[in-house]
DNA sequence: TAAATATCGATATACTTGTATCGATATTTA
DNA sequence: TAAATATCGATACAAGTATATCGATATTTA
């Protein structure tokens, strides 16, 4: 079966959308009216066949010799994500991690607005970070169910985590981006994304050992080296 | 056949063994001897064999009706990702982000140590940051040939990440976890870690909705709904 | 001691994701 | 205009990953 009926993306898919939207209106700026799969995939490392696969699902079409058209291609994407109109989050604990998330000013072209930040430490609320208030924590559920915010960024520690969620949800919150190191429980009508920057370094630290290995297997010049020992680096993201 | 006859972890289970360390280390304290996959999978919200699969490539073995020894699984673990013994990191960007990085005082026990920082803002240079020295970006190629340093850090602006990429590889660093949103171009022998927020954004945005459709579904109650527009929530962690 | 329960490990199967090939169409070049 | 090049989309295939089943072994309970 092609995937062309179904018009679902895959979750690998999704990942690798954002960058796309990003070389995209990098583009917009240019004359160009039409891109192409190839050009997308050297720019960031995938193979064509990828870039047109994860396009596929769209409602949209490229064209034979030319490419895909640049403005619909973006207004694809982003409608897929939701990411057209801004959707309103709170973000709770304004620590190291939560100050460096409402620093970033990325996040409205991904679709999401922090509007409110809380807090359970004095220190810390009643103060303006980026533009973004800080609260008391207390003041969450009147705030939350006031503005309709459906989506809440957990940067707490893990021991509070569950119990702020909890309090998210009752709130009338449906989405939880969680930066804090535990599985959250949650109704089956909540979704959570977890975020586990360990992840990513346990990837690095076995993808380095295994860079050392493949050296020391080169250098020994062996004929009869176990190739499936060292897989080679295909440049996928994992 | 068996994945058993290869001593190789998937990236996917790569990816998860943080948090089996998370929750072994936290048995420790225990006085139990032994952990079930079901006890795991339980905790992390995995299925159990997806456990039992994860740890079939260690050169470990469970016993039937008890479970695996703790001390060796984690032990057997943190040799499989080579964090036993701790490795030497630079940071590059002591700006929000980087300034999280810093804060986090949870790396070392994921085998990675950030032992000094850089940055081009004589503001941020000649301070500390959680007793770490921030030097001015000049001084990363000599520092990181003396101190032999094999892992950098990125958290600069997207303009000038391949910048100091290229100073980092030039000064020996072998792995990079990069977390401008750019694709680096590196030689074979150096290895990248990209950790790009806005993934995981997406999956959220779209998990979201999903789940709004679903929630749509459900209430019209329809007995003629097509189930494959809207893949049930398996559990699994995108 | 015997039965019930918990658990692992092996095997088989299903599903997801990535990769290769090739014909058809558009553009560019000679 | 004709040939060369670039590109998409369809199909097929391969690899990676998740899930189901079941017998064997250890522990707990009756
Ligand atoms: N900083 C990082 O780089 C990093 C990396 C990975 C994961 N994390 C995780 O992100 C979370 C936050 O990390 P951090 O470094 O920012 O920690 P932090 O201690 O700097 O910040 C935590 C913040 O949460 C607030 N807080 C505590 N209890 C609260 C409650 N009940 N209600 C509201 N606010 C409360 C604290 O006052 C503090 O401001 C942790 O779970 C951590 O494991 C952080
Ligand atoms: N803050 C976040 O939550 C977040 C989220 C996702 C991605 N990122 C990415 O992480 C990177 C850093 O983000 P940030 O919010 O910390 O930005 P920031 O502007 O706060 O910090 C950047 C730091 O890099 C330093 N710098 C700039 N040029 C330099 C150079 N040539 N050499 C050395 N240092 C240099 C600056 O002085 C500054 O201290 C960016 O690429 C951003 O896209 C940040």
């Amino acid at each position: 079966m092609t995937l062309g009926s179904k018009r679902i993306l895959s979750y690998p898919s999704i990942r690798r959308m954002p960058s796309y939207l990003r070389i995209l209106k990098d583009l917009v700026a240019t004359d160009q009216k039409a891109v192409s799969a190839t050009f997308l995939a050297k720019a960031l490392g995938f193979e064509p066949i990828v870039v047109r696969k994860d396009f596929d699902p769209l409602p949209i079409t490229g064209k034979s010799g030319v490419g895909y058209d640049i403005q619909e291609l973006i207004r694809a994407i982003e409608d897929h994500l939701g990411w057209n109109n801004i959707t309103d989050a709170f973000l709770v604990g304004t620590g190291n991690l939560g100050t460096a998330l409402l620093g970033y000013r990325g996040f409205e072209q991904y679709g999401v607005k922090i509007v409110l930040a809380f807090d359970i430490d004095p220190a810390k609320t009643a103060q303006t970070i980026n533009d973004v208030h800080v609260l008391p924590i207390d003041e969450l559920p009147l705030m939350a169910e006031r503005m309709k915010v459906q989506i809440g960024v957990l940067a707490v520690p893990a021991e509070c985590a569950q119990a702020i969620a909890d309090k998210m949800i009752l709130a009338g919150i449906r989405g939880i981006w969680n930066f804090a190191p535990v599985k959250l429980v949650v109704p089956e009508n909540v979704v959570v994304q977890n975020e586990d920057l360990a992840e990513g370094l346990a990837v690095l630290s076995v993808k380095l050992d295994r860079s050392k290995a493949k050296a020391i297997h080169a250098s020994l010049e062996e004929v009869s080296r176990a190739p499936e020992d060292v897989p080679p680096d295909t440049g996928k993201v994992f």
